[in-house]
Formats: C-alpha cells, sequence, structure tokens
DNA sequence: CACCAGGCAAGTA
DNA sequence: TACTTGCATGGT
C-alpha cells in the first residue's frame, strides 16, 4: 500500500502539477470556503464568497453580529444557504468567543486537541474539520473526501463502506507527516475526481499516460 | 430532462 | 446502533 500511494501521488503530481491549495486569500477565508463547500461545487462557493466581500462581510466580528436570515441571503449561491448560514455562525460564534476572531489564535494557543474543539461546533464534521486544519493551520492531517473513497474503491485498494477515519489511517500511516505533501495530495484526488471519475458514467478515460494504475 | 457537487445533522426504528 | 432523509443552487 505504502509504495502504491507514493506512485499514485507522483503520478498524480508530475500529470496535473502543483495545485496550490486553498484557494483564498487568508486562514478565516479558507475555513468559511470549508463550510461553503459542504457537498457543493466550488464554483457556487465563489459566488457567495464574492458576494461577502463585496458587503465588506468577511469578517469574523461583522458575521457574529450578522442575523443568519441576513447571512443566508448574501450566501445564497452556495447551495443549502440557510443551514450553512446557521453553520458558519455557529463556527464565527466559536472563533469569537475562545479565540477573539482570530484564526491564528485558534492555532497558536496550543489549547489541547483543536480537532475535537471544531467537531463540537454545529455543522463542522471530520472533513471539515480536517481541511481547517491542513489549510488555514498547516496542520499535518489528510482530508479525506467522496472523491477518495470513490479513486480509491475503483482501484481496488479500499472497500466501498470505508469509514472517514480508516481511509485517513491509510493515508497518515503509510505517508510521511507533512503538511505540504497532504495539501497537494488531497487537492490532486479532488482534481482527478471531479473530471475524471464521475459517479455516472463511471469514468472518463483515465488521462495519465505511462501510469501503473487505471480508472475505469 | 436527470444528475451531480471538495457533508453534516437530525430523524426514525 | 444503523439506516434514511432534508438541505438548495447552478453547471453539465
Amino acid at each position: 500500500m505504502r509504495n502504491k500511494l507514493i506512485g499514485i501521488y507522483k503520478t498524480l503530481y508530475s500529470h496535473f502539477g502543483p495545485q496550490n491549495w486553498w484557494p483564498g486569500d487568508t486562514p478565516f477565508e479558507v475555513c468559511v470556503g470549508a463550510i461553503l463547500t459542504q457537498n457543493t461545487a466550488w464554483q457556487n462557493v465563489e459566488k457567495a464568497i464574492v458576494n461577502l466581500k463585496k458587503e465588506k462581510l468577511l469578517d469574523p466580528h461583522r458575521i457574529n453580529k450578522l442575523p443568519v436570515k441576513n447571512l443566508a441571503r448574501h450566501i445564497k449561491p452556495s447551495g443549502y444557504f440557510n443551514i450553512k448560514a446557521k453553520r458558519l455562525k455557529s463556527f464565527i460564534s466559536f472563533l469569537c468567543e475562545r479565540y477573539d476572531g482570530k484564526v491564528s489564535n485558534m492555532f497558536s494557543n496550543g489549547s489541547g486537541n483543536i480537532r475535537n474543539h471544531l467537531l463540537g461546533v454545529n455543522g463542522i464534521g471530520p472533513e471539515t474539520a480536517d481541511s481547517i486544519l491542513l489549510y488555514a493551520g498547516n496542520v499535518p492531517i489528510f482530508v479525506v473526501d467522496a472523491y477518495t473513497k470513490r479513486i480509491f474503491h475503483r482501484l481496488n485498494l479500499t472497500p466501498e463502506d470505508i469509514t472517514y477515519h480508516e481511509m485517513q489511517e491509510i493515508f497518515m500511516e503509510n505517508l510521511p507527516s507533512d503538511a505540504v505533501l497532504f495539501n497537494e495530495y488531497h487537492a490532486l484526488i479532488v482534481m482527478l475526481g471531479k473530471n475524471y471519475c464521475k459517479k455516472k458514467p463511471l469514468c472518463k478515460e483515465c488521462p495519465i499516460k505511462n501510469c501503473d494504475f487505471r480508472i475505469l
């Protein structure tokens, strides 16, 4: 498994190149994007973030004071806007009360297990928590998503019903604990997944030349 | 037209 | 504990 993981990474990287994730200007924007992109195309999230920027609302304390209904109106293009407005406010309320609204404080205060604190916030599950840790805080933790499970299942490397934690362990026990590597690997998986490994049809022809695996 | 997207929480039995 | 369902816009 170890050699496969490394081989797949090298193949993806040499084919697609560095992905330069996360798309976002600040760690706070990364956190907002992580919540808004839940089960949603990134393209739609961008529209919502543009709206927030336009209204000068991409600010923890401003959003903290904003009524949910009002916030929902601005993030409409990202879908699930009512529930995401509530989730965003839950996270931001947590951020303001515990860390004075500063993401940097969240990562510097060394206050125990940040991941568990994040998982305690309504609307933050394992993938969102890990995305925040890795992409906003450069914490070396591997982000698993639906593409990861689908691709590795199609490669006959993992069972279809593997859990988030099991999938994450496979990566973290077989790769060096390196935030830069985890960052690129997850981004490359999304790149491959959204372009070549959709649900239906199962997959386009694998675009990667001279690779030792095929996704079909 | 149908299907899908960088999930999660709440409800049901 | 183990399934199921609601959430919702916008692109293909």
